[in-house]
RNA sequence: GCCAGGGUAGCCGAGCCUGGUCAAAGGCGAGGGACUCAAGAUCCCUUACCGCAGGGUUUCAAGGGUUCGAAUCCCUUCCCUGGCACCA
């Protein structure tokens, strides 16, 4: 196996000797700042999350050679409780983790050490750096590099909290969140860090309905508020001893789980009582929303520990309430058990309420027979649940019993009637898990109301419309985001911007027991990197990051003496950093993965505009999509399955990977990783490199010819395309161009025999910078050996030389592959055995019709009869009688179609001249002997009547 | 269901905005050939169908429409993918 390892690292070396990693602002000078959204510190990266890094590095490397100074820095987040699982699984060598460890690399040695939260993140933003980043050739400045738990960057971030509180953008309100009764907050998350069961589990909303027996209410929790006009009885539990509970005045009866839970959402809870639920079977209730008077049925599947533990019945959409009326009604001993009578269980019929596609009147009928449910307690039934629910959710309608909902979607219903419910008293919002939740301590994990939560208003209509006209002036890729961010914007809303409980992040700075969560500390932050440049060397102190000198450095508020006295920053290097701000910001590119377009983006984007002036809004944002598995699933980390990054940069060299990335598929869709492609691809550089590396050894001596002159014309027009390409940052473009075109330009001349010096130094200097930004490495080795000076990644690249850009000549070069190709299929379909092929070039009056047609063209008045006209009245052409008429017809609809002069070249070249200097090369090509006449000569030969059909551009053959 | 994006030759994938020069780029795969003792690499040719002269025929999810002309514009249908939130 090559090693590609020294080759990469000697450049990266140099690259760094060269300080090309490094940007300062250099005044006068354009710039362009470019970051990739920094990624979340959750262990190894792999191999698909390159892809978009690889991007960020080619579009700031292009940009740099094309005149702009270029910042491009790096960070990690590391806010969440990531660092603090891994580094507790560690400490208690959790077996799978340290087999993860291994596997990806980590020294065993290492291990103990990792046992700290913030010596895993530390760890990480190393590996990182130096495993990922640098090793795959970025020319990012590291220096500037940070993380969100730096104390310097905590500073900025309640800096940024304090300016988001001055806008007015900071509320508060009530939030429910997961609670341990002794640890407090608790992250209910995949990881399960702080809790011991449940992490899979989901806040649901739920909707307390209230019967009214009395003077009390039985008390129901529904995910269906919008199914109360299907109630037509009501589950309780017989074997549960329920609670009676006073809630502002009134008395509820709930399980006694429920009791417990609720202290913990509202006020004023008191338990005045117990009542067994057998007791309450064949009670009449009032039902909400529809007021009437229904049973109360006993039902084995009421879990006391699920909502209230009492349920409203709707049959007809709900699988368990249908299935267990069904058993209710055929089972007699009931009846005397608890007395009921038969007339009120017949009384019981569902109603249908919901229309849905491809259901009957009763949903959870259908669904019940369709899975071939027969009896209560089948565990099938969570299935039918979930499906009925979600069929119901997105398809379905209101019935005409639903009173005012009739002919409502059912997702639009389910808000309305739950909140006319509440408004009249009958219903009240709860939230409960939706599995049990068992917190480290043992106890369980519940949802309790917190009422000081903070909120960043995105919802704000002054700031999002602000945001969306600023939107709409960016340049935002793919340009279907341009149009979907508009969407988004509005439908941000109010958003949880801190957090209680064990968590790794900067501290909320209105208060200290809240920290900042993860989303909301990495809105703003691109600008920081223009700061953390002189807290990484210490030139400032995060004790003198103060609110003053953000305000400075940042918005050019204050008085400069004044802060640098409060801060005791020096004027000088105050001054000096809010101009770095003002140089380097606004950021021209923020790129990042598709799962940032509803999260990230719009967070970045109403932060920018809701703290910085106009001038300082991002211009750009560029989405990419996913590396993913087999099944298109992301890559995941945890799997395992994938490779490490080091690995696969040592198999394949970075070149490789780095032009797999880039030319595979277009940035706007998802790549299925395949260790095939991307040896394609190492193997599209190594022919790369073999031409490049055959070229400079060629002996070649030869004067510039024709061939050359079409190569020039070829190169210089490939790096016009590349350009425009680049403007669009289509790297897939790019790289067909270099490292397809090209390379076929190149086999077209070495085989037409070009070998001029000359020629092939001005082509490689071309050629070479072009696979500087996607091929770095490769293309400073043979920048080498080319014996060109200096290093590539330091070079410009040049503009095109359009003088040289010549459609004469490629359409010569054209012509001639036409030839041979016409020749060659000739000869296969006519099955000649050939000795000699006779090419006769166009008769000159054809080559007049299109003359004339052309300057009829450029003045206007080309048409069908014009032109024949036209040439009727030249004798030369007049001649030819009805092929003159014809030919006239054809090239006046042809060059009508065609853009003015696009086919100047065909009849303006000298074929015979061409064609007659090609001989050589296409007699070897395809082994006869080959004559060139013009079909003008007089007595040509021409057995066959060949020569009549020669026209410019297409000679005639004749095969004998 | 709502919003968005798609369905192109064996596969991947350009073209579609700005209709004609599109049987439709390029790559991969496959077949043939050159080079070679041989293999690999490299290079050349072919790869919808038909055709003993460079041509013809039928194609770009399906159906309909606009147009002298449609892969490209419009309508309908079918199918696929992503997002639908407090989770980074």
């Amino acid at each position: 196996m090559t090693d590609y390892g020294s080759m990469e690292a000697k450049w990266q070396a140099r690259w760094q000797e060269a300080g090309l990693d490094k940007a300062e602002r250099i005044d006068g000078k354009p710039k362009f700042m470019i970051i990739f959204a920094y990624p979340g510190v959750t262990g190894y990266l792999h191999v698909g999350h390159l892809r978009g890094y690889t991007y960020v590095d080619a579009i700031g490397r292009y940009k740099r050679m094309t005149g702009y100074n270029v910042l491009f820095p790096v960070g990690t987040h590391a806010t969440g409780n990531g660092g603090i699982s891994l580094a507790t699984k560690i400490a208690r060598r959790d077996e799978k983790t340290i087999d993860y460890l291994l596997r990806n690399g980590c020294p065993e040695d290492k291990i103990p050490e990792l046992e700290k939260p913030m010596s895993v993140i530390e760890f990480f933003n190393d590996v990182y750096v130096n495993e990922y980043w640098k090793r795959f050739g970025f020319l990012a400045d590291w220096r500037r590099f940070t993380c969100t738990l730096y104390p310097d960057y905590g500073k900025f971030i309640q800096w940024q909290f304090h300016k988001l509180k001055d806008a007015g953008l900071l509320i508060q309100k009530p939030y429910y969140a997961p609670f341990c009764p002794n640890c407090g907050p608790v992250a209910v998350d995949p990881s399960e860090t702080d809790i011991s069961k449940g992490g899979r589990a989901e806040t649901q909303e739920y909707t307390l309905l209230k019967f009214r027996h009395g003077d009390e209410f039985l008390v129901a929790a529904t995910l269906r508020p919008e199914t109360v006009y299907g109630q037509v009885c009501f589950w309780v539990n017989p074997e549960v001893e329920y609670r009676r509970i006073r809630k502002d005045g009134e008395t509820w009866i709930v399980s006694p789980q429920a009791a417990e839970k609720l202290t913990l959402q509202k006020d004023g809870i008191e338990e005045v009582g117990t009542i067994p639920g057998s007791e309450m079977i064949g009670w009449m209730c009032e039902a909400p929303m529809i007021h009437r008077e229904i049973p109360v049925f006993p039902a084995s599947f009421c879990n006391p520990d699920v909502g209230t533990g009492l349920v409203t019945s709707v049959p007809s959409d709900a699988p368990d309430d249908w299935i267990s009326l069904e058993a209710v009604k055929k089972d007699p001993s009931l009846k005397e058990k608890y007395g009921l009578t038969q007339e009120l269980i017949d009384s019981v019929v569902p109603i249908s309420i919901i229309d849905i596609k491809g259901y009957g009147d009763f949903p959870a009928k259908d669904m019940i027979e369709r899975l071939g449910i027969t009896a209560p307690g089948d565990p099938k039934l969570v299935e039918a649940k979930k499906q009925v629910y979600k069929d119901g959710y997105h398809m379905g309608r209101m019935k005409d019993v639903c009173g005012e909902f009739a002919g409502m979607r059912v997702d639009e219903a389910k808000d309305k009637m739950r909140q006319a419910m509440i408004d009249a008293g009958e219903a009240e919002p709860f939230h409960d898990l939706s599995e049990e939740v068992v917190c480290r301590c043992g106890a369980r994990v519940h949802i309790r109301r917190i009422d000081d939560q903070w909120f960043i208003n995105y919802g704000d209509a002054d700031l999002t419309e602000r945001t969306k006209a600023h939107a709409k002036e960016m340049d935002l890729n793919p340009p279907e985001f341009s149009e979907n961010v508009q969407g988004i914007l509005d439908w941000f809303r109010e958003r949880a911007c801190v957090r209680l409980g064990n968590w790794l992040g900067t501290r909320f700075p209105f208060d200290e027991k809240w920290i900042i969560e993860a989303i909301s500390d990495s809105t703003l932050y691109p600008i920081y990197y223009t700061i953390s440049l002189y807290a990484n060397d210490h030139r400032i102190e995060p004790e003198q990051m103060t609110l003053e000198f953000f305000d400075y450095v940042v918005l050019g508020k204050g008085d400069i003496s004044g802060v640098s006295k409060s801060t005791g920053v020096s004027e000088e290097l105050l001054d000096r950093i809010r101009k770095d701000v003002l140089y380097w910001y606004p950021l021209d590119i923020n790129l990042g993965g598709k799962e940032h377009m509803t999260v990230h983006f719009p967070a970045f984007l109403f932060n920018h505009m809701a703290i910085l002036p106009d001038e300082m809004q991002p211009r750009g944002i560029t989405v990419n999509w996913y590396v993913t598995g087999k099944n298109s699933d992301k890559i995941s980390k945890s799997k395992g399955g994938a490779q490490p990054i080091p690995g696969a940069a040592a198999k394949f060299g970075v070149d490789a990977m780095r032009l797999y990335y880039a030319h595979v598929a277009s940035m706007f869709v998802d790549v299925e990783w395949s260790e095939e492609t991307v040896l394609t691809y190492r193997q599209r550089v190594d022919r790369v490199f073999g031409a490049v590396t055959e070229l400079i050894s060629r002996e070649s001596d030869a004067p510039a010819g024709e061939i050359d002159a079409w190569l020039l014309s070829r190169f210089n027009r490939h790096l016009a395309e590349i350009r425009t390409a680049m403007e669009r940052y289509d790297l897939r473009q790019m790289c067909t161009t270099v490292y397809f075109d090209m390379l076929n330009d190149i086999r077209w001349y070495t085989r037409r025999g070009g070998s001029c010096r000359a020629t092939i130094d001005a082509a490689l200097r071309i050629w070479i910078q072009a696979m500087m930004p996607v091929t770095p490495h490769t293309a400073e080795e043979l920048w080498e050996s080319a014996g060109f000076d200096g290093l590539v990644s330091a070079g410009q690249l040049p503009e095109p030389d359009r003088s040289v850009i010549s459609a004469a000549s490629e359409h010569g070069e054209d012509m001639i592959r036409d030839v041979m190709s016409d020749i060659t299929e000739i000869r296969k379909i006519a099955g000649i055995e050939a000795k000699r092929v006779v090419l006769y070039t166009s008769p000159e009056w054809k080559r007049e019709v299109m003359r004339r047609a052309a300057a009829m063209r450029e003045s206007g008045e080309l048409s069908v009869p014009a032109l024949t006209k036209a040439c009727m009245t030249d004798e030369a052409i007049k001649r030819n009688g009805k092929a003159a008429s014809e030919l006239a017809k054809k090239v006046a609809i042809d060059f009508s179609r065609s853009e003015s002069g696009a086919w100047e070249p065909v009849y303006s070249t000298d074929e015979f001249a061409l064609l007659d200097g090609a001989k050589g090369f296409l007699s070897d090509e395809i082994g006869l002997e080959v004559d060139v006449l013009s079909a003008d000569a007089e007595d040509v030969y021409d057995p066959q009547k060949k020569a009549r059909a020669a026209a410019p551009g297409r000679p005639a053959i004749l095969l004998e």
